[in-house]
DNA sequence: CCCTCCATGTGACTGAGTTACATCAACTAG
DNA sequence: CTAGTTGATGTAACTCAGTCACATGGAGGG
């Protein structure tokens, strides 16, 4: 763990984990986080711009995963087509090793209003992502809005039940699923 | 504005908007607010949880006006009425003098990212309680999701051209024309 | 006129985040 | 093998948000 040992970020990332766990999330000084670490202060800084973001290192994937998935669906598709590629491309970037880090993760967050208002925020980044994607296809502003936040919020409930899930299933099709259901629940009101 | 003067919770509002336009809102410390406002930063704190509540007062109104109105409305009625009656709730909070104040608010939210986290956590928190009230009702946690989503962003739209719009037109039913047009672009996404 | 209540003030403290400058491992060139 | 360069890390001092214990002063009641 000497000055210049590999995967900084990484390492301050499990001792804030642990430390968050142990201790809460606002009891803990980022000078501990460093020092588990075996950093300073100061590089935690010049990792992260601030002590949520250690947490939240993984949005910028999520976002290029939802992207690039639209991008590469068919000229052409039609718009329900588009948003599955856009919460497959999110639930894409996950790995099942993640899992476990999420289980940490899920109990942290809503134990700390200022990581649940960072949630909110990554959350409505993802849903702006999409959004701007498919309000370039199909030039509509109110149907991009709407189908972005219909993916993110079938994306979270599939992750949601990944995370709570006792046997390691595939992301993937419990997202798809979540999508077929709040799709399902809207023709329903929406029908005729 | 000496000691005693009251409203300080509106002249911290009113010190806090100059100064943030004039200098911006990271340059501007608690200290000059709470000075402009004839108060101490002691005193802004007790009145203000951070620097951020000063311009989120109004989230709580507009909880309460989204939750009143889905109590109000009356029992069977259809999904889609409820949430129209959620909207209107929501829209009905304000009153045309707050639309000068939206207009300044608006862009300096949009000069601050720790400004635009704050406020996508408001957003978060009204879909949250629309959320709950129309899964009270409907027993859906899905369709409850999707409609509290749509509200909520009709509801941002019809803001947004209120405060856009020279005239002063009155809210609520630019907030109905939005909802609307986003069910109408769901239907023909869904039809069939 | 005094007493109590409560909003406000004072001053000291902790911890997040910033900055200028120093250090040290690794790599590269000769 | 050595010297210079590069880039990640460390040191130390700073600003400012937010907290807290305690002091003060205006308003109203007896």
């Amino acid at each position: 763990m000497a000055r210049w040992d590999p995967d900084a970020r990484g390492r301050l990332l499990r001792a804030a984990i642990e430390l968050f766990a142990e201790q809460g999330y606002e009891a803990t000084t980022t000078a501990q986080i460093a020092e588990r670490a075996g950093l300073t202060r100061t590089t935690l800084f010049r990792l992260f711009s601030d002590k949520r973001e250690i947490l939240f290192q993984g949005q910028g994937a999520l976002i290029a995963g939802a992207t690039e998935a639209i991008h590469r669906a068919p000229a052409g598709a039609p718009a329900d087509e588009v948003l599955t590629a856009a919460v497959t491309g999110l639930a894409d970037v996950h790995t099942s090793e993640q899992r476990e880090t999420g289980q940490l993760l899920v109990p942290l967050m809503a134990s700390s209003p200022e990581l649940q208002e960072r949630a909110a925020f990554k959350r409505d980044a993802i849903a702006r992502a999409i959004e701007h994607e498919l309000f370039e296809r199909f030039d509509d502003r109110r149907l991009a809005g709407v189908l972005a936040d219909i993916g993110v919020r079938s994306y979270y409930a599939g992750y949601a039940s990944w995370i709570a899930s006792p046997d390691d299933l595939p992301l993937t099709p419990l997202v798809h699923q979540e999508l077929a259901e709040h799709t399902a629940a809207l023709r329903h009101v929406f029908a005729g």
